[in-house]
DNA sequence: TTGCTCCTCACGTCACGTGAGGTGGC
DNA sequence: TTGCTCCTCACGTCACGTGAGGTGGC
């Protein structure tokens, strides 16, 4: 195809160091067009440029190797495309996330303890419900992409023509979500009638509670505040939790269709408490 | 101050998980209030959730633990102010590196082989310049604030009352700092009299070379693949290469202002060649 | 001959995650 | 008694980077 060159030659006509190229070899990502049998030198071709100029970018995007190898390595140039396109998609919901973890951290320092407007507890007890759920063991860095996808889903099913949207959207998360980073997360929607479950969506019963509630107003990159204040008064009653955290996702005051309004329930129990 | 609370409760109030809450106790970077001298339990005080929150939103902009114990352990709040203003001053600058990277890509997948104006190749002979010169061993990621950074500082030391900021500005890149992602890079601007070499500048003699030459016109992110274009013709003559890689950056075309031109030379001598 | 480029192990780094195996209080 | 929460090792992960120690061609 081109010409031969040098390892060396390579790294510089690509930005590549030599260490990740020889990396890349080992894992069949970027294999030399020739290796010497004697030495061991590799050769590259220079037609191999393109390839490694791409994988560049993507590393540099922080794509793991492993996609990296699928998307080279994928024959069908429409599925390359569509992984490529859903990736850079994912790097700028990404951007925005990191700009609002930027604001929110702003925030933060500016104002350690905010003044909202409804830090106040409220308790409140929940019957058992029938719902329309979708339930998975989900990662903590994974949860906004989930959450999004798995109410679209819900919504999707429940909007069948002559049915409209009953209820309101709601999640439990188990312990294990936060202390371990990943765990059960059951996104779901009450029902009255019996609708088609399909897919991920099944009907369950999300059972009853005794709920200690607090209101969050504002982006999702702030909800910890919330639960700090709200686990703060738990602690401080000396009652414990029992069960999966709920978050119920009120709509939107008017005029205030950018901030998220989310009701956060601990459900609890009353215990001796934890002496100091 | 507060109350004390189990780990897995302080977990679910700060997002964080209890391993890497165990992490940052190990490191010293977040110390439990408490800890039980017979079971190992480990309680943390609710006034504690405030630091809590500012280290995960910090380790969530990929903040170094090293970086955020300083922030977080800083005795003076003027420096720990400095220290986070300075990182999401990076921070922004990392997006719209990203945004480049992205753009960048995009373009290299739906045309991998750009017909770019000026992609004939020229032979140059330069000979011996005084130049003043910062010349430091730079990481490959880090170059981009060093280069802003030190043509800065030769500008400043350039345009001195009644001394007109003469030649242009210019870098060496030692073969290292590709094949190794560091090594030696020297920014220099050519003088004529005798500036006051202060701080990190020096004047210098920069060695006279031949150079296979070929212009960039684009973003800094699309500069590998002039590199490349530059290296492959060099490769097909069967030119070595003799010495650090030159960038000439030459002044913006009128109406041209957010496209760079660099004149990229490769220092060149005769080979045999490298058998295919 | 010397310096340069290239090679292969083997181990280190960073910020935890993943088990294994075990304890303490309701 | 059982299940739950917590504990401490020890090792794994990811994408290379960092030496050490050595070879081959001009």
């Amino acid at each position: 195809m081109g010409v031969l060159v040098s390892i060396g030659d390579f790294s510089r006509m690509t930005y590549l160091s030599v260490k990740a190229l020889r990396h890349y070899h080992d894992i069949g990502l970027l294999k030399p067009a020739q290796v010497d049998a004697a030495t061991g030198y590799r050769s590259y071709d220079t037609s191999q440029i393109a390839i490694a100029q791409v994988i560049r970018r993507f590393r540099e995007l922080d794509m793991p190797l492993e996609q990296v190898k699928e998307v080279v390595d994928a024959p069908d140039l429409g599925a390359r495309n569509r992984a490529i396109v859903a990736y850079l998609h994912r790097m700028e919901a990404q951007l925005d996330h990191t700009r609002e973890t930027v604001a929110s951290l702003r925030a933060l320092l500016e104002d350690p303890t905010p003044s909202q407007p409804h830090r106040e507890v409220r308790y409140r007890t929940v019957v058992a419900t029938r719902a329309l759920a979708i339930s998975e063991r989900v990662y903590m860095d994974e949860l906004e992409d989930w959450w999004a996808a798995a109410f679209d889903e819900l919504h999707q099913l429940l909007t069948t023509p002559g049915r409209p949207l009953p209820g309101q959207d709601a999640a439990l998360y188990e312990g294990e979500f936060f202390e371990a980073g990943h765990g059960r997360v059951t996104a779901f929607a009450p029902i009255t009638g019996t609708p088609a479950s399909s897919g991920r969506a099944a009907v369950v019963e999300i059972p009853a509670a005794e709920l200690a509630v607090m209101t969050h107003t504002g982006s999702f990159a702030d909800l910890d505040t919330t639960y700090a204040a709200l686990g703060t008064v738990v602690a401080e009653r000396a009652l414990g939790v029992a069960g999966p955290i709920r978050e119920y996702y009120l709509p939107a005051e008017p005029g205030e269709q950018h901030m998220q309004r989310i009701e956060v329930g601990w459900p609890i129990f009353h215990t001796a408490g934890r002496k100091p």
